[in-house]
DNA sequence: ATGAAAGCGCTAACAG
DNA sequence: CTGTTAGCGCTTTCAT
């Protein structure tokens, strides 16, 4: 704030040098110098107090070593823990994380994915929740490098790691039915995304394989699609309570029930409490996603686990190996899902 | 990554016009340039599909609108919320924000503020683990911007954001005792921390108050001052467990437990339960923080809120305020604690 | 209203 | 081993 920030014009003055000498001192480059000037050069640095310039660097050598990511909400654990994965990877190789929050809402995601090229990343991780299709083919015909990851991007040329929903769903189900449940209710935000889509999917499949189905229509309760972009984990929470309370209206009522994710089932626990219904003796639960909160809760959550770290490490690991050229061609990894049976399912004889 | 990137020359050279005068136009500047030529430019650069590098620009400019975020662990839900009151004011400011999670670890809180320094970040809003005194001494010196939040750093040339952490466990710990309670533990994290020393003294100032001190030194439960590493927010959970156990193998058991937060509160419920104590009907608990954890636990945590959005809020208004130059004096801010009943705390008669 | 040219801080040929 | 120099993409005097 002061004064001018140093620059190596400055060491190199100080120290009767050149500026090239500098740079290459200070940049870790392999070229030789001599052992005296060298530490000189450190030192002086040092004393000067001199912070590079990394827009210069960047700038001449045209590489951030920097990578965006897009997500919708960081207050979601889910994608606290896959950014963590994330993380991890692009450090160990150099890379620096620019993280953005799309707070659900298209316009901010295109924005951000517009900063961060701006900003001259090498390439973008995006868990995207914008419906409109192809709003990233103009981007993918310049030869950025994308990976998406959960959300699938109806693109052929998009890198993706995803969640087998679909069997992870049919997990929980199953599970449910070889406890003896026939009455299984379906309680979910809207499924208006695929991710969504394939939850009930899975639901009807294991459904099916039993001869359940069809299923009571009211046993199915979704939300209305409308997104709140104040979007917090209370959102899911609440969800699972109203949509709940709806279910309670029916006079035959399920003996268990499958939810979208563990926030919710907190909420749908929750409201079966209040309303004097015990868990798992009157109604079985079972969540999505085995967050953190899945253990904390009473009874413990039987939930389905996504591998939500590993699919950041891939992801990441994905996309430091298309900016270093080795560009495998497998387009898609789907990662598996597994049940973690705790203690919110009764077995009913 | 196909052909090299369009620049202001290119679309120049397009339109036949000089650089200077694509700049004008792209980077909106107030310079006039007559209509048609700039609705030209801005046609072929749409079409030409230009993205501006900011690197050049701020270079150049010598600002990239840009201040940074050092925190401990994005993975707690505290800390989101604070980010969250960040990015709103740096947003409607213009500016961009670079987060950083140290991961409790001093040596990678360093790394990340030199680094973004490096990226010429033009301030930081930091919440330091570090208890290395006077490591920012020098930065300060060279009129760095910055903002402490949530930890206090013992540098009176420092703008603090604080939460009256004293204030607040007395709050909790007086609560209990209108509500008849006399023996009260306190299950905490190591109070290697002022934050938590505070959390400490305030229980102490509320017993003393109503003559309850000193008390049995077995209700006070901290864990050992070794942080994970790895921290998560199952690490306070298990902490909670851990330390109600020990509790537990004392004869004379306390009628109401005080913790250093709400995911410690959820392990004590937790290992309360699992060891058929029921809450609050035999013993109550007091969290601390106010996550959205504790509306999802039954019974619904009673605990202390902390301001944590409008913490994030106020440190980048502070901040922005001085990047603007209206540096008013005041360099502490204390944010104040309230009560939050609600169901896990029983009347004692 | 438009353009020429210098230069932000740094690196990388190229020359010595 | 060291230095000179051009220029990364952009903005901004200063001319015109």
């Amino acid at each position: 704030m002061s004064d001018k920030p140093i620059t190596i014009y400055d060491i190199a003055q100080n120290v009767n040098a050149s500026p090239a000498t500098v740079s290459r001192v200070l940049s870790n480059s392999e070229y030789p110098v001599s052992a005296k000037l060298s530490q000189k050069i450190k030192a002086v640095a040092k004393e000067m107090g001199y912070t590079p310039n990394m827009l210069g660097r960047q700038l001449k050598k045209n590489n951030t070593m920097s990578i965006g990511v897009i997500i919708p909400s960081i207050s979601n654990p889910f994608y606290a823990d896959v950014v963590l994965g994330i993380e991890e990877i692009a450090r160990s190789n150099g890379y620096q994380v620019l993280l953005c929050n799309s707070h659900q809402n298209p316009d901010l995601e295109a924005e951000y994915l517009q900063t961060l090229l701006e900003k001259q990343v090498k390439g973008i991780i995006l868990s995207s929740i914008s419906r409109k299709k192809g709003w990233l083919a103009g981007y993918l015909a310049k030869g950025l490098n994308i990976i998406s990851i959960d959300q699938k991007i109806d693109n052929r040329h998009v890198y993706q790691i995803e969640f087998d929903y679909r069997k992870g769903s049919a997990l929980a189900c199953r599970h449910l039915i070889e406890q003896g449940h026939k009455k299984i209710a379906f309680i979910s935000a809207a499924l208006d995304r695929p991710t969504r889509l394939n939850l009930y999917r899975g639901y009807q499949d294991a459904l099916r394989e039993a001869g359940l189905t069809p299923l009571k229509k009211e046993w199915i309760q979704l939300s209305k699609a409308c997104e709140n972009l104040n979007y917090d984990s209370a959102f899911e929470f609440n969800n699972g309570k109203q949509l709940t309370r709806n279910l309670l209206k029916m006079k035959d009522l399920p003996t268990a029930i499958i939810t979208c994710n563990d926030l919710t089932a907190a909420g749908v626990i929750n409201e079966l409490n209040e309303q004097g219904l015990h868990v798992p003796g009157e109604v079985s639960v079972v969540g999505f996603d085995n967050i953190e909160l899945s253990q904390m809760l009473t009874p413990a959550l039987t939930t389905v686990d996504l591998p939500k770290y590993e699919m950041g490490r891939l992801a990441c690991s994905k996309l430091m190996a298309l900016l270093n050229g080795d560009d495998t061609n497998q387009k898609e990894v789907m990662l598996q899902p597994i049940l973690i049976a705790r203690n919110s399912v009764a077995r009913l004889e």
